[in-house]
DNA sequence: ATGGGGGTAGACAGACCTGTCTACCTGAGC
DNA sequence: GCTCAGGTAGACAGGTCTGTCTACCCCCAT
């Protein structure tokens, strides 16, 4: 998941904003992140920032809009690297989770964090999981169970996602994936 | 998880303050909830709040511990009503998420939330989990794979857990993980 | 009967939160 | 040359957060 921006110079403000929010609320969570410090960091003004988000939730929603996208391009291209089969799950998800920066799953956390007082997540978490499922049944190969099949491989690796954020390692939680990717694709 | 306790005047002042502090920590968040709320909710005096538990900090560890006892309780009570065998798990499971106040998994929740600022809770969480894993083992057959299969079926429940929590109803989660319990011990 | 442990009520400090507002600057297009 | 869109800097309001502190009270065991 290391993408590279063009140097924070040539950005607009409103992508400065953008990236810095990005970083910040994965990193250390939404509620925990002041707007006063992604002002400061983003190294913008305070009215240019408000020109752009009139409120934290329109920043919420612009954040989980750009990690989508960020994220389903990412896993594409890297189960593409992999060889784009159904092998290719599970070392793609492997580089993701032994990333020294991975913090789990944006969606999840979100919801997590906020669901009680900003419902909308919920729908937003929904619809990148069904993109999700759709990405893993392109990898599978045709049958009457497919959907079915990535339904279940889909839920197994939000479990993967979540164990392997408060795992020491993420090896356990890949080996548990590879098993169970294994015994559905062979039933 | 519907678990009644006695009525709230005849715990103590400690107990009453817990038992809010659970619900609101579960339903609404932990940095969602002040400490001011617990207080007035659980009708009690600042300073004995403070004196039972001096900082948020300590009354979230108590929170966890409660949960943790709580859950495991009914955990291994609800399994047993089933049957205490492997077929035990989904209906069991299934209980929890169709409860109309699931919110999902209180351990994942609060690492999501907090591991940021109070990394204990990763390591709290974790030995939840672990104990958690043991419990299914014991429904399981023994075998040679049990120890596996159990922590594939716990990362596979971890999975359920959170997507019963983003999606309308939990139903397609506990069809996936059904296909998946079923698919690990046929192999 | 009296001293003290544990309780109540609530003011207060100081930090941090979101969001508004004023005042000024700069550079590109007309 | 002037206008104006879009930027900067930062004071300010009003709320909420955690945590401290004073002052009083009541019941029970010594």
């Amino acid at each position: 998941m290391a993408t590279d921006h063009p140097a924070v110079e040539v950005l607009s403000a409103r992508d400065r904003i953008l990236h810095t929010a990005h970083d910040l609320f994965y990193c250390d969570g939404i509620r925990a992140t002041g707007i006063d410090r992604v002002i400061a960091e983003s190294g913008v003004a305070k009215l240019t920032f408000y020109r752009h988000f009139p409120s934290k939730n329109d920043l919420v929603r612009a954040y989980l809009d750009f990690r989508h996208r960020r994220w389903m391009a990412w896993f594409a291209d890297t189960l593409a690297r992999h060889g784009g089969g159904p092998d290719a799950l599970v070392p793609a998800l492997g580089e993701w989770l032994r990333d020294p920066d991975y913090r789990g799953c944006a969606f999840i956390n979100t919801v997590g964090e906020l669901a009680g007082s900003f419902p909308e997540v919920i729908e937003i978490a929904r619809a990148h999981k069904a993109e999700v499922t759709a990405a893993i049944a392109a990898v599978l190969p045709a049958s009457r169970k497919r959907a079915g099949q990535a339904q279940a491989i889909a839920l197994a690796i939000d479990g993967a996602i979540v164990r392997a954020q408060y795992d020491e390692t993420p090896e356990a939680a890949l080996e548990a994936l590879a098993r169970i990717v294994k015994a559905l694709l062979k039933a």
